[in-house]
DNA sequence: TGTTTGCATTTAATTATTTAAAACATAAAT
DNA sequence: ATTTATGTTTTAAATAATTAAATGCAAACA
C-alpha cells in the first residue's frame, strides 16, 4: 500500500544502458551526475547502486566505485507491464461519451470508469476536476460526480463559443503576412476541397478529415494556450458528432465544401468582413447540424 | 484512516432538531422518509437511530419507532470545527500568488500549500488539476506541480484571449433588446464614471470596483459557461495587478475612465463598429499596464 | 574551495480502511 | 397483490497510512 517503484526500476535499466557502454574497471561517476544521466534523484541511484553492488557488478566504497564486470541480460530488472496510457485519457473518454451516447446528468462512477479505462482512480479524479472546468462535468454534494454535457444549451453554447474563436482566428490570418506557411496550406486545401467535390458521389466520407485539417489549418495561426486547449476539446466534440450523424452526409458534405470554399476564397482575397461573414454562416450550419444530431439520439 | 463522518454528525443533528418539532410519544417516520428530511442515505439514518435509541431517547423495534422524551441540548453531537472554505480557494491561490509575486516555474508543494491555504491535500489537487486546464500550473515529470503562469508570453495571449471575448460580448450588447436589464445597468455606470471623474484627484482609488462593475455588466450579457468560467479567472488577475501596481494610478484610471465613457457612448448609439474599436483601444491600454507591472516586478 | 557523499527531513503517489451510498432481498402492511 | 419498510449485502468515495522519491544540510574528501 504505497506508491510503486516504477521510477527505481526504470532508472536502474537507464543506468545498466549506460554501464554498458563503459569499458570493465572504469570508474563510475559521482552519485550526482548519475542522477542527471537517468534523471531521477539522488535516492533512486543509491538504491540502484546497492543494488548493482549487491549483484557484484560494481565495488562500491566510499566514493570509489569501479565496474567488475559488463552487465548481462539477466541483470536487468523486470518491469510491471508499463500502464497503458494517460495522455489520451481525454479523447478515450469523450470517445465513451459520444461512443455510447451518455445522456446528460449520468452519475459517473470513478471507480467504474478507472476499470473501464484501466487508469488509477487517482488520475481519473484530476482528469474529471480539469472538465469540470469546462463545465462538461459537475461534483455531486453527495460526492461523486455527474456527466452535465450534451444537452441542447450545452451545444449550443459550445457551438457560440466555437464561433468567437474561429471568428478570430479568421481574422488573424487575414493578418498574416505573404510569407506565412498558412498561405501554402490554404491554397493546398483549395485543391483538396475542388478534388473531393469533383469525386462528391464516391467519396463523400473523406470529408470528415478534410474538414479537420481545414478547420485546424486555420486556428494554427492563433498563438494562444487557452484557445488551443479549448480547440482540442471543441473540434472532438464536433467530429465525433458529425461521424455518427449518417443522415444526408452525402449532401451535409457538398454543402461544407463549398462553404469552405468561400472562406478561402475571401481569405485568398485578404477581404476580412467576408471572410468573417463566411465563417459565421459555415459555423451557424455546423451548430444547427449538432443540434439536429442531438435531436436524433434524444428521440431514438 | 478513513473518510470523515461529518455527514452522519450533521444528519444526526438534523434529525434531533426534527424530533423536537414532535411530541412527546409520537411516532417516527420511516427510514426512508427521515432519509429524505436528513439528506443523507438510509445507511446514515439507521447509525442516527441506533445512537438515538442507545441514549434512550427513542424506542426502535422493528418498524416500531417511538419519541420516548423530548430532546435536550446535551444530546447533540459534537462537530469538528468546521473546515475553513473550499469554495474560495481560487480566489485566495491567485491572491497569494500575485501578492508574493510568485516568479513563474516556481515548483509547487501540495504539501506546503495544503498547510497554508488549510485546505485538505485532496481538494488541491483537484483545484490544481483544474487550474492546469487554463496552463497556468502544469504537472512536472518528477512529481508534483509547477506554477507556468506570469511570464510576459502568458500576460500576452491572456490579454489576447480577454480582447476576444470582450470584443465579443460588446458586440451582443449592441444587439441587446431595449428592455434588457443592461441598459439601465449602463446608464447608471456612465453617471457614475462621471461622478468619479469629478472627484479623481481624491477618489481615484476608488476606480478599482468601478472598473470590476463596468466589465462585469458588459459580460453579463453572455450567457455561456465556457466564457463565464474564463472571464472569472481573467477579472481576477487583471484587477489583482492592478490593484498592486501604484505607478501613475491617478493618470491611468483618469485615462481608463475616458475610455470607458467612449464604450459606453457607442453601445447606447448602437454603434457596434464603434464600441468594437473602442473596446479594442481600452484593452490594448490594459495589455500594455498588465506587461509593464510586469516588467517591474522583474526589475525589483 | 568546491565537490561528493551520508544522513535526515520532507513531499508525493498509492493503497488500505472506514464511512456512506446504492442495490437487493425479505417481511409486513394495506 | 401491491406497496412500503426494513434487513442485508455490495459497491463506491474520502481520507489516513505507508512507502518511494526528492530535497536539504553537514561532514568528508580531494
Amino acid at each position: 500500500m504505497a506508491r510503486s517503484d516504477t521510477r527505481y526500476r526504470e532508472a536502474y535499466n537507464r543506468l545498466l544502458a549506460y554501464c554498458e557502454t563503459l569499458p570493465v574497471e572504469a570508474t563510475i561517476p559521482s552519485e550526482s551526475r548519475l542522477a542527471e544521466i537517468a534523471g531521477v534523484s539522488r535516492t533512486v541511484i543509491r538504491r540502484c547502486l546497492s543494488r548493482l553492488e549487491g549483484l557484484e557488478l560494481i565495488s562500491w566504497e566510499g566514493r570509489e566505485k569501479r565496474l567488475l564486470r559488463a552487465p548481462r541480460a539477466e541483470d536487468r530488472i523486470a518491469q510491471p507491464d508499463a500502464s497503458p496510457d494517460r495522455s489520451d485519457l481525454e479523447q478515450r473518454f469523450l470517445d465513451w461519451v459520444l461512443r455510447f451516447d451518455v445522456p446528460a446528468n449520468t452519475p459517473l462512477s470513478v471507480a467504474e470508469l478507472s476499470r473501464t479505462f484501466e487508469v488509477p482512480q487517482h488520475d481519473l479524479k484530476e482528469f474529471l476536476a480539469g472538465l469540470s472546468r469546462f463545465g462538461l462535468v459537475q461534483r455531486r454534494p453527495q460526492g461523486g460526480w455527474i456527466l452535465l454535457g450534451f444537452t441542447k444549451d450545452f451545444a449550443i453554447e459550445l457551438s457560440d463559443f466555437r464561433s468567437v474563436l474561429e471568428v478570430n482566428a479568421v481574422t488573424q490570418v487575414t493578418e498574416a503576412p505573404v510569407d506565412h506557411p498558412v498561405w501554402s496550406d490554404i491554397r493546398q486545401l483549395r485543391a483538396d476541397h475542388h478534388a473531393l467535390k469533383d469525386a462528391i458521389d464516391t467519396d463523400f466520407h473523406e470529408f470528415s478529415k478534410l474538414d479537420e485539417r481545414f478547420h485546424q489549418t486555420i486556428n494554427s495561426v492563433v498563438r494562444n494556450r487557452f484557445i488551443a486547449e479549448f480547440q482540442k476539446v471543441i473540434s472532438l466534440i464536433f467530429h465525433y458528432h458529425y461521424m455518427w450523424d449518417k443522415t444526408e452526409e452525402k449532401i451535409r458534405n457538398a454543402a461544407a465544401i463549398d462553404e469552405h470554399l468561400q472562406i478561402i476564397d475571401a481569405l485568398e482575397a485578404r477581404d476580412v468582413e467576408a471572410a468573417r461573414a463566411a465563417t459565421q454562416r459555415h459555423l451557424r450550419t455546423s451548430k444547427t447540424t449538432l443540434l439536429s444530431s442531438l435531436r436524433h439520439h434524444d428521440l431514438g
